[in-house]
RNA sequence: GCUGGCGUAGCUCAAUGGCAGAGCAGCGGUUUUGUAAACCGCCGGUUGGGGGUUCGAUUCCUCUCGCCAGCUCCA
């Protein structure tokens, strides 16, 4: 063991190497003798492993500062904010008991057990409180505490879910961080102390069960944020205001898209004229480009016999979210919550060939699934939707080329709408499954192949595959950053199986075919709700319900206007124009809330010179053209927003 | 499904136990308009629905439907 006196060398991340006493805080060692210890430092990798600065090192370590900047050090930070608010709370409400209070992504929460929810004015008490807690910048220090006694120390205080979870705690020793009178378990590290917090801010407050189990007892949780200057919280705070007006069930209401009524049903879409359009302007794509890709399009029905779903193992595995059977003469029939065995009973309506291989069956299928009423969310999560389902039958070697070809696709489609970023995750065999390893490991190794081919970086979510076959998720990212399951690639072992699916193969026997499913948007419904967020309801032009709003600036020149719009209808532009007794601004104010991309003022001048004086959306001045250079204008719009990637 | 909040005119929102209101939209008129809201008038309600308390309920209680947030779920 060294001694005090001794000597331990540190490496630290730049590759200095720095002598120190044994026995030094890795804080101090980090800044060197004397040295200014740096504020914007809060904790320290010690050989990799995240600690708190006063960590005492005894023998030679690499050092590295962890900062606000990366993610561990924002982890710490917020973790640090939470026992703030935590303290704050029991300070102002001394009977909670505190549970557990983790960072998330942009923030923190902690649950605390209480006899009622917590107010907004809770809330503003609480925070003021934790303001004050940062002022008076409490040093944070971590101790450790047999086991034993921190469950007695934790009980004494009345804290039983603290006790709780020491005794589900395998370690004899469990470490406890203080700050002022407030001490919490947990495993740290920490800011060293409370004053490093610069702004902090409580969001929201709501339930949530305890070790999030729906038997067990309700928690009030309180969520809030942390940054280090309030000008970064400022701006996280306009974030979430622009998430608010980016709201596709707010937009889809203002811009007359899509409506949902109690008295049609909770999770089902009304879609009116202007979200119909841009629904079939999506669907017109999605069937050109399927026929292009070799695709065969077909149609299925929206119920069928129990069944049906009985042989494919939806009444087994999937009874929770369908609709309750109907019964129909002497038989049971289903609404459909699948389209797969639909596609699988055209592929067996026929003795298949080897050579048939593969067969690609494409529909936009409208299915229904019960989902809970809690679960319900605008366009995003509904109980009616219509996938862009398609499935693939093919031989086992086929496997990789088709997933690639799917990938390919997938980004095609993506990207036209207007997509660029993307996080794609292979899942892997869950605990519960069929198949056999063999199939699995061959599968997923298809699936990475064919990943590597395309040069698409991916992530691994081991044992997250459904129990048929493992699978490709395609995340996109919006032009806010927040990340959209939309696409899947899945392999079906299970279906051929059930199905007692089958090719004659070149040997003259019967072999199984490997089954693909894949969706590019995943639901209408839901890309469009997607759609509608990324684009805050301004629509690239060749989706715009209404491309060009012809604004005439008097009565004198209601025949000009109708002439041009005429002409812009006969160039196949979708075009209005708005003869209403008004004046300009408010056509152009109205024409705005609209979001139509292009706006043709006409009056006496235009008139006088045969043109029009063009406004794109956002007030953009194009200036006065002719109409056939506006029409120009307005078509390459359209023909660059499709092929802009 | 669970916990909490909410539900008033087409939309956004007022009215706390005492005559249900405003702005916008719509309709009629005046105005003939130049790049984000002209002016006047009119129309508009079973206050989500049922039941209860009360002389009297948008308001209080209860059941129910729906929406929102979170939890849980998500083949």
């Amino acid at each position: 063991m060294p001694t005090e006196t001794q000597l331990i060398q540190i490496i630290l991340s730049d590759g200095t190497k720095r002598q120190v006493p044994a026995g030094c805080a890795a804080g101090e060692a980090l800044s060197g003798a004397g040295g200014q210890p740096d504020r914007a430092v809060l904790a320290v990798k010690v050989n990799g492993v995240a600690m708190d600065l006063e960590t005492v090192l005894t023998e030679d370590a690499t050092l590295e500062p962890v900062t606000f900047a990366s993610p561990e050090g924002k982890e710490i930070y917020r973790h640090s904010s939470t026992h703030i608010m935590a303290q704050a709370v029991k300070e102002v409400f001394p009977s909670v008991q505190l549970t557990i209070g983790p960072p998330i992504e942009d923030g923190f929460y902690y649950d605390f057990a209480f006899e009622r929810p917590f107010t907004p004015e809770d809330l503003a008490k609480i925070e003021a409180r934790a303001h004050e807690i940062i002022k008076a910048n409490y040093p944070i220090k971590r101790m450790e505490m047999p086991r034993l006694e921190a469950i007695k120390f934790f009980k004494e205080r009345g804290e039983q879910y603290k006790a709780e979870i020491i005794e589900s705690l395998p370690s004899q020793t469990v470490s406890l961080y203080r700050q002022g009178e407030f001490i919490d378990l947990c495993r740290g590290p920490h800011v060293p102390a409370t004053g490093r917090v610069q702004a902090l801010k409580l969001l929201s407050s709501a339930g949530a069960y305890w070790r999030g189990d729906e038997r067990n007892p309700m928690l009030q949780r309180i969520y809030g944020t942390s940054f280090q200057t309030q000008a970064e919280l400022d701006a996280h705070l306009a974030k979430l205001e622009e998430i608010k007006r980016r709201d596709h069930r707010k937009l889809g209401k203002e811009l007359d898209l899509i409506s949902m009524q109690d008295e049609i049903g909770p999770g089902l879409i009304l879609w009116h004229p202007k979200g119909a359009l841009i629904r079939l302007l999506i669907e017109n794509f999605w069937r050109e480009q399927h026929l292009k890709q070799g695709y065969e399009l077909v149609y299925s029905p929206h119920v069928a016999r129990l069944d049906l779903w009985r042989t494919s193992g939806h009444v087994d595995y999937y009874r929770e979210n369908m609709f309750v059977p109907m019964k129909v003469e002497a038989s049971e029939y289903q609404l459909k919550p699948m389209n797969c065995p639909f596609h699988i009973m055209i592929y067996k309506s026929h003795l298949r060939s080897y050579r048939d291989l593969p067969i690609r069956y494409g529909e936009l299928g409208t299915v229904y699934r019960y989902e809970r009423t809690g679960v319900l969310h605008g366009l995003l999560r509904v109980r009616g939707f219509t996938q862009d389902d398609a499935h693939l039958f093919c031989r086992p070697d086929q496997i990789e080329p088709e997933v690639s070809r799917v990938l390919d696709f997938t980004f095609f489609v993506l990207r036209t709408f207007g997509f660029s970023e993307f996080e794609v995750y292979v899942s892997t065999k869950p605990e519960k499954a069929v198949g056999s390893s063999e199939n699995w490991a061959q599968a997923t190794a298809a699936l990475e192949a064919a990943l590597k081919s395309r040069g698409v970086a991916y992530q691994i979510d081991p044992g997250e595959g459904v129990f048929y076959g493992p699978k490709i998720d395609i995340k996109i990212k919006d032009v806010l950053g927040r990340a959209w399951q939309c696409s899947t690639v899945q392999i079906d072992f299970n279906n051929p199986a059930r199905f007692e699916l089958a090719y004659t193969g070149e040997d003259g026997k019967a072999h199984q075919p490997i089954m693909i499913h894949r969706a590019l948007m995943g639901s209408i419904e839901r890309f469009f709700g997607i759609l509608i967020e990324h684009y805050a309801g301004a629509f690239p032009t060749w989706l715009a319900p209404v491309q060009a709003k012809v604004l005439p600036i008097s009565e004198n020149q209601h025949g000009y206007a109708v002439e041009i719009t005429e002409q812009l209808k006969a160039a196949e532009l979708r075009a209005e124009a708005d003869l209403r007794n008004e004046k300009a601004g408010y056509k152009i104010r109205e024409a705005e809330k609209a979001k139509t991309p292009y706006m043709l003022v006409v009056g006496g001048r235009e008139q006088q010179a045969q043109a029009v004086s063009v406004r794109g959306r956002g007030g953009v001045d194009l200036g006065s053209m002719p109409v056939s250079a506006a029409i120009d204008l307005i078509r390459a719009d359209v023909t660059q927003a499709r092929q802009s990637h």
